[in-house]
DNA sequence: TTTCTTGAAAATTTCGTGATTTTGATAAAA
DNA sequence: TTTTATCAAAATCACGAAATTTTCAAGAAA
């Protein structure tokens, strides 16, 4: 089990940002060659991965890349923004100083790099790097709601949202806009202004709502 | 696989709402006989359950039921408010007739038993139909929200929260009030009062939260 | 041609076993 | 008394193979 755990990431990582073909069958006879172990061992990781949605299962038929829908899309950035501006306003409230430092050392290792690929003509070779350091940022934001549900939750939900935005057609991965976005979230939170932080948060993330949004919502109650 | 689910189901519901003490080890060995197959079986049940929070895992040290804590109380209590309360206004914008009419019925069945409980001295024998009529409703709140990923996260803490609660040594699983906010949440629906069921399922589910909660938050952006 | 059956090949699920690791009791040392 | 060492019993993990189910191509019937 101590490989067991590389072979779970090992996968994650394929299903994820591998460019596998979406509704590829995934078969534990094959993929046993890829990781020298057993096809039982295989098997377990994609169990794992399918419990959290990261490849789908069916009884008898077994494990598949999932096919990613504007629905499904729909659905993990709504969830996103909901965990994401409820953690970083929380983060807020009960971060300290170590809080503000984390963030700001991730946004500049993410700038750093959304830099470079704002340069180069392919974005292909720097993806996995960018895609690390954006993770990372995202999570710092919420990392001090203290709470490891939310916080659990919303790795789940931010992965599967990777994985659909990167395997759909529309690869448009990285934008432009993205730069000062994520400027706009680092000052909004050093600021301390929740009400700011949540609406450049969904500024951030609404070009992949491919549905109308309600329009509203009133004030919660805690 | 056939029977593989129901071996899930099975477990499941023994370490939510069956009794067992927290930290119990939970050996496949011992098991496999209560449900007549092998201990591999049995290992990747465990393994599922273990994905989404409902059994602990350590690695060469096996399953355990886990222990409650209050931390882990008010993080669940957290997250099933703000989950709730996002698909049931959603659910208030979106539904139509047929989800009124669902949300009346599984009142209705949630009504009937909770006043049996009420009657009765010992609220065990109750306690397994109150559990899955007390689901129904709340699941029902949220049914047309129009998000799977919502409702399916939503699915996933409110099995925890029910593990958690149950569990607990303070094992006050039924209090009186609950018939009333149940029927204030229906109301709420019913009126279409999207500022009204938010206050209202804070207030049903306050008493779980262990901690402070920030005071107030602002509007959302969207 | 289209639809339905057939059956062999391929894939999936379940299972028992051996290798490895942890556990816990007993004894030795500090 | 407290701590450390030892070692047998118990539990866990990975594996390969048997049993079951699905897939799919080729032939029969409509």
């Amino acid at each position: 089990m101590d490989e067991e755990n590389d072979i779970y990431e090992g996968l994650r990582l394929r299903v994820t940002s591998g460019g596998l073909t979406p509704n590829t069958k995934l078969k534990p006879a094959v993929l046993r060659h890829d990781y020298n172990c057993s096809a039982s061992t295989i098997r377990e990781a994609l169990f794992r991965l399918s419990t959290v949605g990261l490849v789908s299962f069916q009884e008898q038929r077994g494990f598949r890349v999932p096919i990613p829908t504007d629905q499904a899309q729909h659905e993990l950035t709504h969830l996103r923004i909901l965990l994401e501006c409820e953690g970083a306003c929380l983060s807020i409230r009960q971060g300290g100083i170590d809080w503000e430092s984390r963030l700001t050392a991730a946004h500049h290792k993410l700038s750093h790099i959304e830099k470079r690929v704002r340069g180069s003509a392919d974005h292909t070779p720097l993806f996995i790097l960018w895609a690390k350091a954006e993770q990372a940022f995202h999570e710092t934001l919420i990392s001090d709601c203290g709470s490891d549900v939310l916080k659990a939750t919303h790795a789940m939900i931010y992965q599967r949202f990777r994985q659909q935005v990167f395997n759909s057609d529309k690869k448009f991965v990285f934008v432009a806009e993205n730069i000062e976005q994520h400027q706009g979230i680092l000052e909004a939170a050093l600021m301390r202004d929740e009400a700011l932080i949540r609406s450049r948060i969904y500024s951030h993330l609404e070009r992949n709502l491919v549905f109308d949004m309600p329009p509203e919502l009133p004030k919660l109650p805690y």
